[in-house]
DNA sequence: GATAAATTCTAACTTGCGTTAGAATATCGA
DNA sequence: TCGATATTCTAACGCAAGTTAGAATTTATC
């Protein structure tokens, strides 16, 4: 639909990329800004205000790249749900045995910026439009299913002790979302020694053997 | 200050009494559905009127029995904490190896109430009155800190791995917040299988050795 | 530099919710 | 039954925060 020979092609289609570039840097911006602070404040105690300010910008700027509140939260745990998905997939097209996969999950939550501003979150959705809380709960069934099947290719090839894997997804799953909370509160904690304290309390365990 | 042989005095003193012993059941009815409901919803999102509706009432008719919502929240952050430091303290003047009082901890914790109505809670309280939170946060390390030295006594008596015992505490409390938002969710859940599901994951350990 | 588009701001509107005052009702002893 | 106290309700106020409209300003293009 363009004619090659233009000269004028390269930069009539650069222009409104150009625009968008610097735009959509933005958008990731207030994003970023936001999962942070809902994730630290809670959606209801987290304002506009607190979000813009973050950017040095007035509460009503945030309407430029977003509808409203809502949809900027919505956003937000669709981008949370992004990146588990995409460790999660290059973790399986890795391989490696059941407990290999645990591990390497473990440590790339941590790696994706759990401690220094939280890019991952679950928690709370009530806030939501009942479709969107449905369309996050499905979405999040589904990696969690992944993670669970961890767990079963471990009891299967010997790595994992028995157990009921729903209910240890959730338990490991709960440490994780408090990280957020108290990691910030913790100075001079590094991922390496936070790393080994969750593979001693979830993997090799805490109980020594008699 | 009293007649001794008044016959008034029995009465004198039950009358008020009668009168408060109602009034506190009521009040500490509005603490226990407040304390759910926050915990549920979160302070900002739980509303008045929803803590009010629990018990059939109108907003209103809490400002009886506490202050303001912050009164009642900060209430809740009590009773939680004096709920936690008794089970500690049980466990602390019931003695064995530090491994032992781990395991009865958790045991403890679930059958106080986790999965139907959540009584014990801690996550945030940003909304409160710095003094408040304060005297929160001394009282919390108070009882980190009896956790933690769960764990040291359980390093000396070999019962219990070498760990950080500082980042495996806030780990395992992590566990036990999420409890309440997922297991309401979960039909058929028993307390015996959330139980042996913890004590897998956290002190046997999930990974097998080989 | 001038014009148009993009971006942000100011100011006001709206709504929900915490809170209060005072009326209404329930409870209870005499 | 009656009066007093305790408890709850109705109605309204005030404020904080989400949202909107339009002006102001910056940015990009010629």
């Amino acid at each position: 639909m363009s004619k090659g020979e233009d000269p004028g092609v390269l930069t009539e289609e650069v222009r409104p990329l150009a625009q968008s570039q610097k735009s959509i840097k933005k958008r990731e911006a207030i994003l970023r800004a936001a999962i942070e602070i809902i994730n630290t404040k809670g959606f209801a105690a987290a304002t506009m205000t607190d979000i813009a300010a973050a950017l040095d910008l007035r509460d009503a700027a945030l309407y430029y790249y977003f509808p409203n509140k809502q949809a900027l939260a919505y956003a937000g745990h669709q981008r949370s749900l992004e990146r588990f998905e995409a460790i999660l997939i290059a973790i399986e097209t890795d391989g490696g045995t059941g407990l290999c996969k645990l591990r390497r999950f473990l440590r790339a939550v941590l790696e994706d910026g759990v401690i220094n501003g939280p890019q991952l979150y679950f928690g709370d959705h009530s806030y939501l439009e009942p479709a969107q809380q449905r369309a996050i709960d499905t979405w999040t069934g589904r990696l969690a299913k992944k993670l669970e099947r961890f767990l079963e290719e471990g009891m299967a090839d010997g790595t994992i002790a028995d157990c009921e894997p729903r209910l240890v997804v959730q338990l490991l799953v709960g440490m994780l979302i408090w990280l957020t909370k108290w990691t910030p509160t913790t100075p001079g904690l590094t991922n390496e020694r936070l790393l080994e304290a969750m593979e001693t309390t979830a993997l090799s365990g805490l109980a020594r053997v008699r």
